[in-house]
RNA sequence: GCCGCGUUGGUCAAGAGGUUAAGACGCCUCCCUUUCACGGAGGAAUCACGGGUUCGAGUCCCGUACGUGGUACCA
């Protein structure tokens, strides 16, 4: 009795990968792997005038960043395929045709001109926006309003022609979604929408009923925004496969930008990403920033996506993808959209940084760094200064700014910071240090801090006043970890080196 | 316009008739630290509005307002 849970992820490949879509993976993911389920991507390329080349690559490279893997989809097969519907074309015709057939459907012969003229002749301002439906539908041509004889010769001379639902005048359609309840729709408010296009293709509509059948989908969850044409897809399950066969809806809310519907202008309007990796759009050459490269972890953005209008009702934010999986329920998902916050965003990662283990980031920091032109010449070394200054680090990019130092010598030193309360008490405790660090018996710690407290105090000088001059040599700004620390992990001679060549700007 | 969905601090949110209405982000103050962080302790700030139902309503019902989605041979 018990099916196997399968979902599906949908995505047309017309562009990036934003927020909202990363997290209807999750979703499916999370409640698939928690079911032992399998979790399906197809591929909506029914809209061949919108085909992005490039596209669908780029979503599987985001979902590979982020860890979520499909178990079926055209990159990864499975047994029911093709996954890419532009591949399964001759598949849906015989639905279309069985509707017409059994008085669901019809032919229209109308051009995309004739559309648009009764669009604009029956235009008011009370209804902007007239239908092809009940009340218009006779006065069409299609194989409703024209002679039967009429229709065959169009048929059978090739004419173009599309393929409509016929919705029915007064019906109430309901379904039970799982996030939303119980939901009603009046069939007289929803148009007769075309199923089959005049090449061939079908809609969406057709097209999500058949291959979630065919598919065997037990669940389908997607956005919102598709809650107003549920009506369409339910009438089509219960005319050709049963209402009882029909998969459990569940229409995720909405994630909303600081003004509105996220959309990828928010990202370079408010500076922050919106979608998952860097995508260019290939005929405007624009580019939309990513995450990825944005300096997030997938752990990070993964577990603040599943926190955008979900969470378990414990208080725990932190949660790894396992949690989650065992964690997860479409039942505690909100209703209401979420609003996108860049600020929680970076905390997240932020705390996922320190929870992490440096060696999980340093492949990642080392490339960053490479691309500085850093070279990374000691693994063991790098793990250090990455665990040194990991606290410090909200985004993968500020290990940089946050660790250059202990790999070269500051460009550039913070003298505003030293140079008001510089004297030449100050710059003799120095030259003097760097004699006692020269001959100091052992490179470590705890020598190199006490020489110097001990030499401050013979030199009446308080150790404090000392400090922040010793740091902006080393690290060329008021920053970093403990000063000593630093002194001990870059070595005798670069520590000494970088005090005379500090003390010759400052004494000028 | 019509239809759908929604509405707890600035943001994410807990809450399923009786609570001083959790927690987190951000902001502010203090402590720790003679750097910056981390960490710790505090603080300001919320049930959209109006009617019901009830001994009692953030929680149930009805309106209104506002937001948001749809209204394509796009998904």
């Amino acid at each position: 009795m018990n099916k196997k849970v399968r979902v599906r992820f949908a995505p047309s490949p017309t562009g990036g990968l934003h927020l909202g879509g990363v997290r209807t993976v999750l979703y499916n993911y999370l409640f698939a792997k928690q079911n032992g389920g399998d979790f399906i991507v197809r591929i909506e390329d029914t809209d061949q005038t919108r085909f992005v080349p490039g596209a669908e690559e780029y979503i599987f490279n985001c979902l590979a960043w982020c860890g979520l893997q499909p178990d079926e989809s055209p990159l990864h097969g499975g047994e029911y395929g093709p996954y890419r519907q532009s591949e399964r074309k001759p598949l849906y015709r015989k639905y279309a045709e069985q509707l017409v057939n059994e008085g669901f459907a019809y032919y229209a012969f109308d051009t995309p001109a004739e559309l648009e003229e009764m669009r604009n002749s029956l235009k008011t301002a009370e209804n902007p926006s007239p239908q092809y439906d009940a009340t218009t539908r006779m006065g069409m041509k299609n194989s409703l309003s024209m002679p039967a004889e009429e229709v065959t010769a169009k048929l059978a001379n090739g004419d173009n022609h599309v393929v409509r639902i016929k919705m029915p005048s007064n019906e109430k359609i309901s379904f039970t979604d799982l996030i939303h309840g119980e939901v009603e729709f009046d069939s007289s408010v929803v148009d007769d929408k075309v199923l089959l296009k005049a090449d061939g293709m079908p809609t969406y509509h057709l097209a999500v009923v058949v291959d979630d059948y065919l598919m065997k989908i037990t669940h389908a969850f997607r956005g919102e925004e598709w809650l107003s044409s549920a009506p369409v897809h339910v009438l089509l399950w219960k005319y050709l496969f049963g209402i009882e066969q029909m998969p459990q809806w569940a229409h995720l809310p909405l994630i909303l930008g600081p003004s509105g519907k996220l959309s990828k202008r928010d990202g370079a309007k408010y500076g922050f990403p919106v979608f998952a990796m860097n995508w260019t759009d290939p005929k405007t050459n624009e580019l939309v920033e990513g995450f990825k490269e944005r300096g997030f972890l997938p752990e990070a953005f993964i577990n603040m996506l599943a926190f955008l209008g979900w969470n378990d009702g414990s208080g725990q934010e932190l949660f790894s993808i396992e949690e989650l999986v065992s964690k997860f329920s479409i039942g505690r998902v909100h209703k209401a959209g979420a609003k996108f916050d860049f600020e929680k965003a970076k905390w997240y990662n932020h705390e996922w940084i320190k929870k992490l283990p440096a060696s999980h980031i340093a492949e990642n920091i080392k490339e960053l760094f490479a691309a500085k032109n850093i070279a990374v010449t000691s693994d063991e070394y790098f793990i250090k200064v990455l665990d040194l200054v990991k606290d410090r680090c909200t985004l993968l990019t500020d290990f940089y700014e946050q660790s250059v130092y202990f790999f070269q010598s500051p460009q550039q030193l913070d003298t505003a910071a030293v140079l008001p309360k510089w004297n030449a008490e100050k710059s003799a405790f120095f030259e003097s240090y760097c004699e006692l660090l020269h001959n100091i018996s052992s490179w470590e710690l705890s020598f190199i801090e006490n020489e110097f407290k001990q030499l401050a105090a013979a030199k009446n000088i308080k150790p404090g006043e000392l400090q922040l001059p010793m740091r902006i040599m080393l690290v060329g700004g008021k920053f970093g970890p403990a000063v000593f620390e630093i002194a001990s992990m870059i070595g005798k001679e670069e520590t000494i080196s970088r005090i005379k060549k500090a003390l010759t700007i400052f004494n000028q």
